[in-house]
DNA sequence: CGAATAGTGTCTGTAAGACAGTATCTG
DNA sequence: CAGATACTGTCTTACAGACACTATTCG
C-alpha cells in the first residue's frame, strides 16, 4: 500500500493516526427505536454522554470487530450482541486530538439485554431527538439508522432486537417501528414464511387475555447471517 | 472513544495502527468485468500485482476518501470516478509490517477512461481470475465483487462503467455483465424509465448499420448520487 | 356473549416476464 | 429485399395489498 518514491532510504512513515471504534447501539423500547450512549470517563468531552468508543488496542484486538465487542463488553457488558460494520469516519477535525479514523459499527439488542446491566454511566435517547454529541457521533448515527432502516426493508435485520422467543405480532411492530411505517398483515406473515428466519417454538403461545399467539424463535443459522430478499418486505425501500 | 482507566497522569496511546486505503477499480473490457492492478514500486511485496493503495497522509488529506482519490491519481492518473467506501480491513496479520487498517474502496470507470493513461506498472485482471494478490487484496477484491453485484441489481451503479453516451442496449448489456446473468429487454426499460437516470440526448444516434439506437446520456443529479429502486431490475438480487 | 387479539381466504390491482410484432438501418 | 439490430404492444403470471372472515381467549 504505500506509495512514496524515495530510493534506497528506508522510507519514512507518514505522521500516525488516532484509531478508534465507535458503536451505535440500538434497541426498543416501547416500540420506539434507543441509542444507547455512554458518559465519557476521559477527555476529550469528559463527562458528555457519547457513542460507546475507544481506541484500537493492536496489542491485544484481533481485528476492528474484536475491538468493538471489547468496547461494547466493556461499556455495556454485553457479550455478543448482533453487531455490523457501518463504515469509516476520518479527518483532521472530528476529534480534537488529531487526525483521526473511526471505525464505526452498529448492534441491535432486545431491552431485556441491557435492563440488568444497567450503570448509571449508560442514558438511552431515543432516535428521533439525539442532540448534541461529541465529535462526528450525530453524524454516524443517522447514517446508522439510514443503513438499519434500509436493511429492514429487505433483511431478518430487526428480529435483533427482539427476545429469544416473540410473536408475528410484535415481530411486525418491531419492523414497523424501524422501518417508520404500517406494514400489510398478510403480506408480512407471507413475507415471514417466505425468509424462513423464524420457526415456531413447538407447543409455545402467548397466556394473557384474547387468543393466544404462537411463540417464534430465530433459526440458528440466521443467528449471524442476515435473511435477504430482493423484492421489499414493506412498500418502500 | 479513550477508556483506560488511568487516573491523573497523563495516558498512555496504544500502539500506533498502520493506516491505509485500497482501491478495487473496477472496468468493463468486452462485456467482462476486470479489476486494475498495480505492480507495487516499494516493500512489502516489491514488483507484485497489488491494489492500488497506500498511507494516508494525515498532514494532507482531508479524510479517507481524499487519501482514496490521491491514491488512485498518482497511480492511475484518474480524476474523479465514482467511488464508493467498501469497508475496513484490519488485523495483525494483514500486512507484514504490523498491525493495520485498510479503508478499502471500490471504483467504477470506462475502459476508454483507462485506455489513454495506461502505463506498464497498471495490468487488468478478469474478477473471474483473481488469485496470486498480496495482503488480504483477494479478499476485498471478492467483497468488492458481491457489493457491486447486489448494488447493480436495485441502482444505477452499472452506468459508471458506460462512457458519456451510450445506447439502452448497451447499458443493459453492461448490467447483464456486472449482474452474471440476463435480463427481460421489456422489464429492463421499463425499469429505466422508472428509474430515471439516464436522459436520451436529442437528436443523437449511432451510425453503423442496422437500426441506429437513441443515445442516452447520465442525468447530472445522478453522477455522485445512485438511482434507487426497492422492487429490484433483474429477477434475483 | 362481547371485546379484543390472532390468524386465514380470497379478490383485485400492479408489475414483471414471454413473445411476437413493427421499425429502420446497410448492402 | 434479406439480414440485423432497435424498439413496442400485449398477454400471462406472480405477488402485494385490501378486506372481510374465522378462531380463541377472558370476563
Amino acid at each position: 500500500m504505500p506509495t512514496e518514491s524515495k530510493h534506497h532510504h528506508p522510507r519514512e512513515l507518514p505522521d500516525p493516526v488516532i484509531c478508534t471504534v465507535d458503536v451505535v447501539l440500538l434497541t426498543l423500547v416501547e416500540n420506539a427505536l434507543q441509542v444507547v450512549l455512554a458518559r465519557r470517563a476521559q477527555e476529550p468531552f469528559r463527562g458528555l454522554a457519547a457513542l460507546p468508543g475507544g481506541y484500537i488496542h493492536p496489542a491485544t484486538d484481533r481485528d476492528a470487530r474484536d475491538a468493538a465487542e471489547r468496547v461494547l463488553r466493556e461499556k455495556t457488558g454485553l457479550q455478543s450482541p448482533y453487531l455490523e460494520q457501518l463504515g469509516v469516519f476520518s479527518g483532521p477535525g472530528r476529534d480534537p486530538r488529531g487526525w483521526s479514523v473511526s471505525v464505526a459499527w452498529y448492534a441491535l439488542v432486545p431491552w431485556e439485554a441491557l435492563e440488568s446491566r444497567w450503570t448509571d454511566h449508560l442514558e438511552v435517547t431515543s432516535t428521533s431527538q439525539v442532540r448534541g454529541l461529541p465529535f462526528d457521533h450525530e453524524r454516524i448515527v443517522h447514517e446508522a439508522l439510514d443503513r438499519v432502516r434500509s436493511k429492514s426493508s429487505y433483511s431478518s435485520l430487526p428480529v435483533h432486537l427482539c427476545r429469544e422467543s416473540f410473536t408475528l405480532p410484535q415481530l411486525q411492530a418491531v419492523y414497523e417501528a424501524t422501518l417508520g411505517e404500517t406494514i400489510n398483515k398478510v403480506s408480512f406473515r407471507r413475507k415471514m414464511e417466505e425468509l424462513g428466519f423464524v420457526e415456531p417454538i413447538p407447543g409455545a403461545t402467548t397466556g394473557g387475555a384474547h387468543r393466544p399467539a404462537q411463540l417464534y424463535r430465530l433459526r440458528d443459522e440466521f443467528r449471524r447471517n442476515l435473511s435477504l430478499t430482493d423484492r421489499g418486505i414493506n412498500s418502500g425501500g
